[in-house]
DNA sequence: AACTATTTATAAGA
DNA sequence: TTCTTATAAATAGTT
């Protein structure tokens, strides 16, 4: 895939191979993901570059878990009798609940975003079905109820804002007697300062929202991400420490 | 690359998946080692197929010195307490970090479920909304194409009984010209054992089903059960492989 | 970092 | 699974 057909050997060219790590780096970490997420496989890839630096790519990026399974699945009932086999023994038991758990979970999670269904009854697909539609129903609301106290607050505060501007005003022209200005300057710069007002920002996207929360959500794609990969809030908790 | 544009998304039909992964697997080793050799990079590549099934590449085939470097590069001079040493502490750490993803889990679970929103922003909820519309999307066209299947077995069934009894009709009706019984008492008879076929039966929720398919599916609560507790395919412990 | 001419990878079909 | 083939992707060499 390029210009030249290429030896499988190392590139003596010292900048022509950092080029060309950089380039086969990214391919290889995207090709990872990819399988990753086609194929439902997990995947793990680290890579340190000749001079040490370390890339890495791990489905959900959760690195720890594979590396773990990894050893898991190679040393699987060999190593894990070594030490005080009484409270060791517990904990190994403990610890296989948990990753049961997870696993139980991990799978809920996929059924959730519609993925894995095959393993699913027809009675399981319409159980989860139902659901979804009243997990929506709840979600539709509690939005819709964010988005009114939203507005009320900037509302609240486009009216704090506004008084304030009024008593600024009213200082100003109280001023001006004083000094003797012109009226007409000073309207007109009271004008201007309505800019800084969130007034119009407020109502436009009021419109928006109920316009949003009245129908079935059809042109609120915009607001959301490609979508490739999981959303940011399902990745946030998990994917550093 | 290929004959068609390829989404990042699962690949739904299994099969397919099944080969997409071998392919793409080997392409990926192979790149692995390629970039490796060419780049002089030290690579570890951990895949997981979604049956399990582990494949692996690293270079020099020495995975585990990786991955202990991977481990070093990481906690560097922190608590390196090595991989295979595998101390009560580690164990400890390992624990709390499954505890804390049990956690995550769990609150994703409950927003997918639409429970415990309030601690959701507003973009969240807009991403959840879309998350579980898409979900809705693909379990209601799995669940159609179960039915269907469903369907199709019944009638394959319906057609075979038919037929049998359509032979077994001859044959008694054979057996009555040579015993000299009156035919009136026969028909009446196989009419009675007309009771024996589903075929009313399946008609009738072939119907049901294409109208649920189509709409928004408004009256199939009947078929769900009450929902307070969750639903058994959501306790049911790693039902499949 | 961009640009292409090529080589590779691979999706679909057999 | 494996082979083939048309096409999409990756990328080597160049600017």
């Amino acid at each position: 895939m390029g210009r030249g057909r290429v030896q499988l050997k190392r590139i003596e060219n010292k900048i022509n191979r950092q080029v060309t790590f950089s380039k086969r780096r990214s391919g290889l970490l995207k090709k990872a993901h990819e399988i990753s997420v086609l194929c439902d496989a997990e995947v793990a890839l680290i890579v340190f570059s000749s001079k040490g630096k370390l890339f890495e790519y791990s489905t959900d990026s959760c690195m720890e878990r594979i590396l773990e399974r990894y050893d898991r699945y190679l040393y699987s009932d060999k190593q894990l009798v070594g030490r005080d086999i009484s409270q060791s023994e517990n904990w190994v038991l403990e610890h296989a609940k948990l990753k049961a758990r997870v696993e139980v979970l991990e799978k809920n999670k996929r059924n959730f975003m519609g993925e894995d269904l095959d393993s699913l009854s027809l009675k399981d697909l319409q159980s989860l079905e139902h659901q979804l539609d009243a997990a929506i129903k709840s979600i539709r609301s509690r939005k819709n109820q964010a988005m009114f106290e939203s507005i009320s607050a900037l509302q609240k505060k486009d009216k704090a804002l506004q008084d304030h501007n009024n008593t600024l005003l009213k200082k100003i022209k109280e001023r001006e007697k004083k000094t003797g200005l012109q009226e007409g300057q000073l309207v007109q710069c009271s004008n201007n300062s309505s800019i800084l007002q969130p007034q119009y920002c407020l109502t436009s996207s009021r419109d928006g929202f109920v316009r949003r929360v009245g129908g079935e959500d059809g042109g609120a794609s915009s607001l959301t991400e490609p979508n490739s990969l999981l959303p940011a809030w399902m990745l946030r908790p998990t994917t550093n420490e």
